[in-house]
DNA sequence: CCGGATCCGAATCGATACTG
DNA sequence: CAGTATCGATTCGGATCCGG
């Protein structure tokens, strides 16, 4: 099954060809956070056809972007390649380019463990986090949790809810600041709220620890909404 | 006619939905180049339908990305808005990811100056020329013919070939070399091949000028397919 | 020529059901 | 868990047509 040709030579062309079909993109946004399951990437991508997934993951390992691996004795999962993962840098900087876009969610839309790891991914600026102490952040967005350890410019977030399995590593210690947070998340990142004002406004409500760690949070994690921003 | 919703909320998400729907992303590679009449497009885009091509213009003026623009008295052109220009490092670090799976071209592939000039821009590499004599070059790709001028770490495209017509402004002076190529100049690029065996290769060849010069070209303009290339 | 709009068959996608 | 199979709904592709 060739992929629709455009009919051009061209290498901006032949990587859309092998990443621009329908679902692609979000597989690999996931499979970016880590190696994950048909049904893994089933439940962070629930709207997906059964059979669509399917198709995209055959067409993405003939690629050689993806690549099938065992788990355990039985099971397997699917993981990036070294050509996938030379995708970061683009992936995060199409996040923030489409940030300034995203509007209130729609009633259908969601928010999956693995599109917010990558969200914070995208906010995340290490030169702003160098400047700062270390923080250690647990972020609650609808039903996923997330516990995000920001030391100098190092970003590690781990998945606590609702599939801590396949998190990285054992998270240890104590986070800083436990908070709740809904889509107005947003305005914190662009800079449209201040975090004593999303407080104020219920956007975003903390549960346990100090609140004022939140303006570490506002400035490590920021996409300016005008600003061009280099895919750096 | 709201794109069909992938259902989440993510800024990349977004932005697939902005710009990922078929023959999107090339209509705004050429768009990059310059500002495009209707007809420019779809002869940068052979295999695009019409119907598709006006589609599209709509969706992607909706989204901000594209403008209509009057041009002289009657007649206009579709230009890329400054978000839409925001998306050049992410085309660049596109066409680089997608360079060393181009492999040989198809029977019905071809080379069309504007993504022959986007695939240059893919390739240059500013630090390199900075450190080279500025140099003028002619490239001519079956019917496209461009010339490339660097000098330090800047680079100006213009297009000689067919269509000059829309072409930035014009070119003056002499190019120091002229020189035809084939599909093979990807081997220069990737350093597959030097010029020198290029042209024993009969890949390029000389028409008139000094073949001493294609050293620096490859200097210049070049991707290594195996490292990956942040897309600053 | 320019800037599309319209029509229609072919291919793909989406939803659901089903299976080793 | 890891997919196929089926089938209606959409979209795409190719061609033609039309007003300026």
């Amino acid at each position: 099954m060739a992929a629709r040709s455009y009919g051009q030579y061209c290498g901006i062309t032949t990587a859309v060809e092998l990443i621009g079909e329908r679902w692609a993109m979000l597989i690999i946004r996931d499979l970016m956070v880590g190696a994950r399951r048909y049904t893994d990437l089933q439940r962070g991508l629930p709207k997906i056809p059964s059979n669509i997934l399917s198709t995209r993951l055959k067409e993405l390992q003939e690629a050689g972007v993806v690549r099938r691996a065992p788990l355990y004795r039985t099971g397997l999962v699917y993981e990036l390649t070294a050509y996938g993962r030379q995708l970061e840098p683009i992936l995060l900087a199409l996040g923030r380019w489409g940030f300034p876009k995203m509007g209130e969610p729609g009633p259908d839309d969601l928010v999956t463990a693995d599109s917010l790891t990558m969200a914070l991914r995208t906010a995340f600026r290490p030169d702003a986090a160098a400047a700062l102490p270390a923080a250690d952040y647990e972020l609650h967005v609808g039903e996923v949790a997330l516990r995000a350890q920001v030391d100098r410019s190092d970003l590690r977030i781990a998945q606590l809810a609702p599939n801590p399995a396949l998190s990285p590593a054992a998270v240890v210690g104590d986070p800083d600041v436990v908070f709740a947070a809904g889509p107005g998340i947003r305005l914190v990142i662009s800079g449209e709220l201040t975090p004593a004002e999303a407080i104020d406004a219920g956007v975003v409500h903390i549960i346990s620890g100090d609140a004022t760690v939140l303006e570490r949070f506002a400035e490590t994690f920021h996409i300016d909404p005008l600003e061009a921003r280099s895919a750096a």
